[in-house]
DNA sequence: AGCATATTTCGCCATATAACGAAATAATTC
DNA sequence: GAATTATTTCGTTATATGGCGAAATATGCT
């Protein structure tokens, strides 16, 4: 009952869905996911950290940088199929067919200056998308 | 997408699951959902309808009792799909075994007997069992 | 070693959600 | 029609959750 009830938690929120979906295409940085989703980065560590958890998707370190991909063979038959199923239903969603086009301009973009211009480098020139429209909670601070 | 996520948001809780999984028997009364899981009636009336939006359920109101069963062939494949796997991997769980059991015994008793009990008719002999534990928000009323 | 960088963890906050009881609604009984 | 009954809707409350920034941690560069 954990597992299914991990697995259907981690993909009760859209943004989770979404990098669920990203991953999709393969194994992906998380600076990426971060450009993707415009969301800060504790917060998309924290949305991974529950795919983890409930074994939808597994990392690996090079450097400094973290990949993370969708759970492979060795995954649990009840993660592996409610991907198969959200993947299957979600692949013409308006939301996520935006993602992938954005996805690709973005895989075109040198990972160290992606990374960089993240962190908020004075150095890089280039300028930060606005965000998209994702906030949903604790997002007007005073 | 917003198909997708009222499912996996439908899913989400597992008194919402536990009553999926008890409509796999069949059709069934919400006296007898309630007398189940323990919940308040104007709880599981909020999870059914949650479910309904979803897909996941439909209802037919016969006289004062109005009965729930899983979508049938009618259902959108986002949703029946999304069923079927939780019914394939939820049936081995202890939680829902011992759910099962109970149902047993309880679609024994007479639905008259059962509904009236759970409006807290004095007239009803029969005592309330202990509820099971399944509280989890806005229970500590001061 | 000091500094820079990518990511995770922690703490806080605003909003969402599950729970309950009361009120409202619909159907039945007398 | 009044009373009873099953269920839904509404309002409130305690807890959960998603978001952010700051701090901590791990890796790389000089």
């Amino acid at each position: 009952m954990f597992e299914i009830m991990a697995v259907t938690r981690a993909m009760a929120d859209e943004n989770r869905v979404r990098l669920l979906a990203a991953m999709d295409r393969g194994e992906i940085c998380v600076c990426r996911l971060i450009e993707l989703t415009g969301l800060a980065p504790s917060t998309v560590s924290k949305h991974l950290s529950i795919l983890r958890s409930a074994r939808l998707i597994e990392g690996r370190k090079q450097g400094r940088w973290m990949y993370y991909r969708l759970t492979g063979g060795n995954a649990p038959d009840v993660a592996a199929s409610a991907l198969a199923w959200l993947l299957e239903h979600i692949k013409d969603s308006p939301r996520i067919l935006e993602d992938r086009q954005r996805l690709e301009e973005i895989m075109k973009t040198d990972p160290d200056v992606l990374c960089r211009r993240q962190t908020g480098s004075s150095k890089d020139p280039l300028k930060r998308k606005s965000k998209p429209k994702n906030l949903r909670k604790g997002v007007n601070k005073t």
